[in-house]
DNA sequence: CGGCATCCGTGACGATACTG
DNA sequence: CAGTATCGTCACGGATGCCG
């Protein structure tokens, strides 16, 4: 009575052209999914608009994505026109990953995602990794009202990154809209601590009240650094 | 010399709590990819942005989805505190799941994926299933410059649809953005073909330009009408 | 019949070890 | 340093069964 339901259940599905793995719909979003719905893609880019980066950091910085992961979505990556794999000058003899135009123009899509976690982002759990440059999408949307362009260096506990300012952090300006580290060279100079960068990127407060309150440090004596003063 | 190779590559992984993958990281790109990384949950998003749907609906319009993932999502949708399920009146005795507001909120992420991913939408594979709602997306993209409120009906030859215009279609407003089938009561009517909904949606027509050449057939007589014929 | 639950085969994922 | 190899586990897709 039961050796019936040992049946086959399913075709021992060969020569099927293995596919890659599509939700095979012809709708923009569905397709755009296609290219970065994977586990760790969308974080690899966010990753990667910061800057070009090696492996190795890469994997530094995505604390939990397996070794063979990391490899097999650059190499999907490199694929779709998302990234490029470029050799640095001999002196280095390295490679770092970068993003192409294609792939920078995924910021829309990582400053929506962002936008919207942002009210999930409250309580910082013990297993939680922190990176400075993580808290650049919540505080460019802060910075949108700002008009001088320039560099704007960003001082928190946690470290630094800076951003782009004024039109040139627009989509579709050339260079990165932000990135690790110090910049060689900025216009100014803010030092605030992460938590403001989360409330400044809600707008539970504005730049301007939390430079009046002194919660938000100005350096610089430039354009940049007057504005953000509230000249 | 090869036996201590055997050894306990893994631990039993006993006690762990069982824990909801998540990133772990205190980003709010990461964290709103714990509510809608999975695979499948984002389009679903998708549908319910046309309002409340059924199970069974859900399914037939999702095809690949399994039974199982999609009770699976729509049960982790429903604890994330994006959809809810609703029972409809008794006479219908059937129940429906429909976004919360704050699943509402994810409209400007599948904008801006749509967005993004309009390029790669050219050629349409046989294996491309196709509805016509999804085209909501691409072409509210194109109205956003509409001034008067009010619902436009599109019929498409793969079906119909309805959007809301003017600020009743901006974020955060009640009601849906847009709908399944034919509206109860619409402002004005459109017809065109789902190829031109994915032009106009890239920008590489203008409304004006297509309702010049005819390939948009603009009916009804109230205002709304009246600005889509360019007054 | 709608709304899942169960079972199974395959593939994706995560951790670790290993190699050029 | 930058991956590849291997392995255990879990998620996914498909088919089917159950239950109100």
């Amino acid at each position: 009575m039961s050796r019936l339901r040992r049946m086959p259940r399913q075709q021992p599905a060969a020569s099927r052209p293995v596919r890659r793995r599509s939700y095979d719909q012809f709708c923009a979003s569905a397709r755009a999914l296609d290219s970065v719905g994977d586990r760790w893609t969308l974080l690899i880019v966010r990753e990667l608009l910061a800057g070009p980066r090696r492996y190795t950091d890469l994997h530094a910085d995505l604390p939990g994505v397996s070794t063979d992961v990391l490899a097999s979505r650059l190499k999907d990556m490199e694929q779709g026109g998302l990234a490029v794999r470029r050799k640095l000058p001999p002196p280095a003899a390295a490679s770092v990953y970068e993003l192409t135009e294609r792939g920078h123009g995924l910021l829309p899509v990582l400053a929506a995602l962002a936008e919207w976690g942002a009210p999930a982002l409250t309580e910082r759990r013990p297993t939680d990794a922190v990176r400075a440059h993580w808290f650049a999408l919540p505080l460019l949307r802060a910075l949108t009202g700002l008009t001088r362009e320039g560099v704007l260096e960003v001082r928190l506990g946690e470290g630094e990154f800076h951003v782009r300012t004024g039109r040139g952090a627009a989509v579709g300006s050339e260079g990165e809209p932000y990135g690790f580290g110090p910049a060689p060279r900025p216009d100014a100079r803010i030092t605030l601590d992460a938590e403001l960068c989360l409330e400044l990127g809600r707008g539970d407060v504005t730049l301007a009240e939390v430079v009046k309150d002194g919660r938000i440090e100005v350096a610089g004596d430039g354009p940049l650094a007057a504005e953000l003063r509230g000249e």
